[in-house]
DNA sequence: ATGCGCGCTTGATTGCGGTCAAGGCAACCG
DNA sequence: CGGTTGCCTTGACCGCAATCAAGCGCGCAT
């Protein structure tokens, strides 16, 4: 873990503690290695820490009761994820987390991390300043999962990627069951929903890549 | 405003201020009264100030291209809400907030707050807890919404009042229509939805009061 | 008491998305 | 080079919930 300590201190999360404060904590991170498939925590476990992904995918999911499953949020390298268990009671995942890729990730103990927010204001800001911003995410999906129907939804998935990759030329982050998964749709309705913009004309297929050629007609497509 | 000074401070968002903090901030607090109805904000405007209910109820609420209408969520006397314009930046309110009854808000300003935050962990662990709070609940909202129809949201919904209003005589704290909106339904798929549950057994309905007869097959109902 | 109006319920129809089953396509392997 | 395997797409069908359209019941005012 030496290598990535520099990187890793510059994660928000860490970035405004003093340099005493990261000595003290030092103690209380752990490197985990995961195989794509292997599971790091279920639904319902109590929690002791919380994690930075170094490197790989990991999948946060749920389960229905007929073995459905939906992914709540992918989370990639340089990323944290239950952070939010650092303040309920009783501390439980309220997730499953699985690696989606060979992974590597840092656990930082939940009680060491609570002992540093309390002397870092700056700290807490970034926590709820994140807290906010996933807060907003949320009120998207559930807008779009009430109010919208399955094509608006791929549309908001692919500008999403547009604004994360930059260039129109997307490369999807997954296996296509595994966005549908994320999007609340069967397989077969994301093959659909891309075939529809595809013939609309704002983007255009092949296999994983996907070329943004009309971003106005998509994002009126977000809200149809 | 005077009567409510002390209900007001005990809430959870101002409880573990220090009196001095107080005085500081005492300039920064407005009341507003708002008729049922009318509008307080509107989603994307410029946010100054988070908000706590006195009494009445508020609902916040996204409209959709075609004018449907879903509430996020209903807020009553003692709850906060916007909170989240703290941290976001630029601060703009997410969604639509209008007074559903006859209603009495603090309005507590932005940069003032946020200058206590900063002096106080403990008021900071508060607002953290809650947006933790409100995380689970739009995962619980999510989950509801991509893995089951609309009986188990039904069923979901009736539970939450259940733990809410104590006694297994539940009385419907808004009209059907809304109660619909919320659950992101069709008015009628309610009253079908209620009608299910009533020849299953579980409760019994006479206009908007609901008695639970049998929480176990309605926690049931809630995951099929 | 009678008539009106509004909110709720009920029934009929429609459309969207899920399910099932079959076919195509490409990579890997004998 | 043909075969196998896994992933994706396509098409046919089905079921649930939205929509449309009456009907019903209750409160209210004249």
């Amino acid at each position: 873990m030496e290598r990535n300590t520099q990187s890793l201190r510059e994660h928000y999360l860490l970035a405004a503690i003093s340099d005493a404060q990261w000595r003290a904590l030092a103690p209380y991170l752990h490197t985990h290695h995961l195989r794509a498939g292997q599971n790091l925590f279920s639904q319902g476990d109590r929690a002791e820490a919380f994690y930075i992904v170094a490197c790989g995918a990991m999948k946060l999911f749920r389960v229905s009761a007929q073995g459905a499953e939906k992914i709540m949020r992918m989370v990639r390298g340089g990323q944290s994820f239950a952070e939010s268990v650092l303040f309920s009671d009783p501390p439980r995942y309220p997730v499953h987390a699985q690696a989606a890729e060979d992974s590597e990730l840092v656990a930082i103990e939940r009680e060491a991390y609570l002992r540093i927010l309390r002397e870092s204001f700056e700290t807490c800001r970034a926590v709820m300043a994140q807290m906010t911003e996933r807060i907003q995410a949320h009120w998207n999906e559930i807008e779009a999962l009430s109010l919208h129907g399955a094509v608006p939804r791929v549309a908001r998935y692919l500008l999403e990627q547009l604004a994360l990759q930059g260039s129109p030329q997307l490369r999807l982050p997954a296996a296509k069951a595994q966005i549908a998964a994320q999007l609340g749709l069967a397989p077969e309705t994301l093959s659909r929903g891309l075939r529809t913009l595809s013939e609309s004309g704002a983007i255009s297929v092949r296999g994983a890549l996907v070329q943004v050629r009309d971003e106005a007609t998509l994002r009126k497509t977000t809200q149809a």
